[in-house]
DNA sequence: CGAAAATTTGACATGACTCAACTGGAGTGG
DNA sequence: CCACTCCAGTTGAGTCATGTCAAATTTTCG
């Protein structure tokens, strides 16, 4: 019994109404794929071939840089989008690595259909399209509090935007995402417990 | 003789070919705006109703915080897009202002056309989704740059990035693009010109 | 030329990093 | 059930990158 992709229509529904024709047409497209905790989706120097939207489990797509420092861009949950949307949309050897934090189930859109699946359904350009708006407002805000605000104040805002990941993953990996070190992180936690 | 949007043209034809017809579609619904420098395209806290194609002249986008500091978020000239897209897809109150550092021509298009506009000429929608997919890449690249990067270095990917937009624009707005305070940029220049 | 704006410089302050040592669980195997 | 290891997290001392503030200098432009 493969898992389905009823989280992903479900997902679509709330951008684009599909036909069941429609429907049909993105099922032929979408391949499920299956990885352990700690397997690569994507690695720094690959070409990204594929657009996974994340059906069940955990991710961090992160940057490797010269002095052998991980700085993570993204960590992705279920109903999340993962790429190297650089890498996927020129087909050029990607910046970032995708890896699993957990075993982890996708539904993945292949580069080389996807101009297919965009002439077949148009409704599914629109939805890239939105998404991607999305996903730009939401770096966009991003960037503003890196530069705005200190790291306690963007941890705040992490534990809102992503409430109970810290229960999922190790407090390094928010660390890293919040772009600041691990020791610094657990200094800004005991100060905010002794604040209580 | 008003200006003309031959510049548009120009760009959306590095993504798509527009025939006569569509083309005519596309001026129906584009209106071309001249501001004068220092006037406010965008404020905070207003609705952002357009998504501006910038035919000639320079922007700002910024960012001001609590304690009365601006940060910049992008800094536009010829052939750049500006618009706060959070507030534009949502027709929610702008977090960003937009404001001209230099008399600059707009070709816009407005929110109320914008889902026809894509009906009547999908091939739009499609150069509007690959647009705002490098935008999105180009957003994820600043900041991973942010994270991993000294300010210095990012100063010298800055030049790269943007040759000449030195000789337009004050220093100050440089560093608050960068992120850092314009005393510290000016410490960082005169440290490189001692290196040469 | 003169005034306002932009830039530079210096002294000092601070947020965040590095490194190293230490603590405390969670396996694992005997 | 204990001993061992391993990994995550904590803590502290010292350092570095960058910020703050104030004054001096240079540039721009009416």
């Amino acid at each position: 019994m493969p898992l389905d992709i009823q989280p992903l229509l479900n997902y679509i529904s709330n951008h684009v109404t599909l036909s069941p024709q429609e429907e049909a047409i993105l099922k032929e497209h979408v391949s499920v794929r299956s990885y352990l905790k700690g397997q690569y989706v994507l690695q720094q120097g690959d070409v990204c071939k594929t657009s996974s939207f994340i059906l069940k489990g955990c991710v961090k797509m992160f940057y490797v840089d010269e002095t052998g420092h991980e700085h993570i861009i993204m960590l992705g949950v279920e109903d999340w989008w993962t790429s190297d949307i650089g890498s996927f949309i020129n087909q050029t050897p990607a910046d970032f690595n995708i890896q699993c934090l957990e075993d982890t189930h996708f539904a993945q859109f292949h580069f080389d259909s996807i101009d297919l699946i965009y002439e077949r359904v148009p409704k599914l350009e629109r939805f890239f399209r939105k998404v991607t708006e999305r996903g730009l407002a939401a770096a966009l805000n991003r960037i503003i509090r890196n530069f705005s605000m200190t790291a306690k104040d963007r941890y705040l805002v992490f534990k809102e935007n992503y409430p109970s990941i810290e229960q999922r993953i190790p407090q390094y990996l928010v660390a890293s995402y919040l772009g600041i070190t691990k020791e610094f992180l657990s200094k800004i936690k005991s100060q905010l417990a002794v604040e209580e």
